[in-house]
DNA sequence: TAAAAAACTGACTGAGCGCTCAGTTAACAA
DNA sequence: TTGTTAACTGAGCGCTCAGTCAGTTTTTTA
């Protein structure tokens, strides 16, 4: 029965936050879904965005540790399949991490990084770690000759972009993504593959 | 000096909804800016909501409009080329109605169309617009034998994504969507090209 | 067990904002 | 010119909501 009250409301935040973006959750409905009250809520955060603020860091350290662990934990037999893998990767902490890929997804986050410096250092973190482990799986690629000569960064960007793309369809309703598995693989495995 | 203020407010309103969003935008600032008073927006509009709704029908007409526009007008080799020509006319349409692909890069349009169903009509014809285009122009290529033996709705929703994905970059000031656009063109090459 | 510190409470405040309405001005028709 | 309608105005109402504060309860420390 310690710091509970705490985690609770970081709990909540994170799920109304994704759910119905920063302007749309209230601190009554925070302190109704957990049983704390208003004032407790100022109490452990001085204010609404420091409360977001302290949910997009957390967030961004676990999603680092993630993706660490993925690339540590497993060898790949080639570039290509790594890449491979990293989408289904990806795709699969989209899903156990749903809420928070959500808040990803909205324009809070890129607003408030506008204004405020440790925001936009925590955005800049999630999105660089992403594409670098793109672009490492790539350069592994063009080395062991998996994939063809092309400029690693770039493509990194234009494969992260694609499967968030994806990704975003499913989000706003407008198709499901998994019916776009195998089609997103495929397209992949065309742009990188080396056909000389 | 006819209806001009009704015209005012909403270029107004455009332009705030797309910059600030929905929530962030007020009417006293649409008031300000137009020289309108407040009144006079409710005259015209009767709420807020109505006023959204508005501007995204007009938008919808508009690039419906410009999109049969470019399908008529112009002959294609194949269908191959006809694909990389319409990436390219989106992209560029992004850019001359920058505002209003903003506006469909937030999450209000999303949120209102769960409640409002003219909301989600106009944003379903918007993407169907943009995935039939794509659409169509990869079935021509099968036809040709320049694009390749694949399912051609899934992999226009995979071109889509990956060009929309990409103007997000942009959009949220990650990475200058410019400089991507031969890598763009060179993936959407390779992943329907025909190499039998 | 007493004192101090930390955690918690909820009524209250004040600013913000969508929207109304009673009235004024401009445009047009007879 | 007069009557009628459409366009326009802005003070103000009612409500919402982030944040405060004086006080209570719980935990820790000595």
């Amino acid at each position: 029965m310690k710091i509970k009250k705490k985690d609770a409301i970081l709990n909540a935040a994170t799920h109304l936050f994704s759910v119905k973006g920063f302007k749309d959750t209230h601190m009554a409905e925070i302190s109704k879904l957990t049983g704390a009250a208003e004032g407790t809520i100022f109490y452990h955060f001085n204010n609404k965005e420091e409360l977001f603020l302290t949910i997009l860091n957390e967030f961004k350290e676990s999603i680092l540790n993630e993706f660490k662990k993925f690339t540590e934990e497993n060898t790949f037999e080639t570039g290509l399949s790594m890449t491979e893998e990293m989408i289904s990767f990806y795709l699969h902490m989209a899903q156990s991490m749903e809420d928070r890929f959500l808040l990803l997804h909205r324009h809070d986050a890129y607003e408030l990084s506008q204004t405020s410096e440790p925001c936009r250092q925590h955005l800049e973190a999630i999105y660089n770690c992403m594409v670098d482990m793109f672009e490492n799986a790539i350069e592994q690629g063009k080395k062991d000759g998996s994939i063809g000569d092309i400029s690693s960064r770039k493509v990194a960007m234009i494969i992260f972009g694609m499967v968030d793309g994806l990704l975003r369809f499913n989000t706003y309703g407008l198709y499901d993504a998994g019916t776009l598995f195998n089609e997103l693989i495929y397209a992949c495995r065309k742009i990188l593959k080396n056909d000389r």
